[in-house]
DNA sequence: CTTATAATTAGAATAATTCTAATTCTCTGA
DNA sequence: TCAGAGAATTAGAATTATTCTAATTATAAG
């Protein structure tokens, strides 16, 4: 499940990520498999816009970060990415797309997933002083189906 | 508890700010009870920097965007206000310090106050769609005493 | 009343994201 | 196979909320 990837991408990859693309009702392009490829070769993960355009140039792809955003964006709106909107205006996105809750530790900017109980969730809370917990839940508005 | 104000303000209402600024052990300035006097005179709310200045123009006071900002800080810093760090990246500023949780309702920009119980967070999300649910418990540093 | 220090302010700076408009690409259907 | 319509990509400008800067003004201690 994870692997190192080589460019360009051999062809069971790019199979691979073709069909994500197409199951997902996303058009393949260059830029989209390959970035297929980066975000969903290594497991589950958090990452930002800018995080990704890192990577991608280390592994030598020319994409631009405007790019990166709009993939983001359409991989998201297509349920392959789910996002987390930190409380700093930044945005992860999170491979992990099944329902789950995240503990945001600011002062090391670790984020841990959590399993979607609430039973568990206050569990876990409980190591810290409830003076520095906030906790927001957001109800995201329906989804177009277009 | 929730009266309309008058400008300037009368002595009662003066000596009320004044008192609640000096036991949080803020200095007291023009800037400072008049805005007091705007987040605390209606019992507990929620808002926004921008709301802020709204309302403090429309009362005829001139107080500049910065200095909304300032005092903001300074008024969270001492323990005056609370913040609700949005996803969008805006800041909610609470009149309510106490413990307690939010939902958020994007669609409508609806925000609701939770007792902090996970039980009652679980019960109340019960009405939502999970695959439209993002829970996010923040941790903030711990303060520095200074 | 003097003065050190803190607060206020306008406007510039920042940071993450979104938008714009021009170019390039994908993929359908002839 | 290939033309063309519509979709994707891109650089760079625009946006938005907030923070910073540096100069002015105000507070309050003595």
């Amino acid at each position: 499940m994870s692997e190192d990837l080589h460019w360009p991408l051999d062809r069971q990859r790019r199979q691979q990520e073709t069909q994500r693309l197409r199951a997902a009702g996303l058009r393949t392009t260059r830029q989209r498999l390959q970035l297929s490829a980066l975000l969903f070769a290594r497991g589950e993960r958090h990452l930002t816009a800018e995080q990704l355009l890192q990577e991608a140039q280390q592994a030598g792809l020319k994409i631009s970060l405007a790019t990166i955003y709009n993939t983001l964006k359409s991989f998201t709106d297509h349920g392959l990415l789910a996002t987390v909107p930190l409380g700093s205006g930044r945005i992860l996105f999170d491979t992990n797309t099944r329902p789950h809750f995240h503990l945001h530790l600011e002062e090391t900017g670790e984020l841990i997933e959590l399993p979607p109980d609430p039973a568990a969730l206050a569990e876990r809370l409980r190591d810290y002083d409830p003076e520095r917990l906030e906790i927001l839940a957001h109800v995201r508005p329906a989804p177009k189906d277009d």
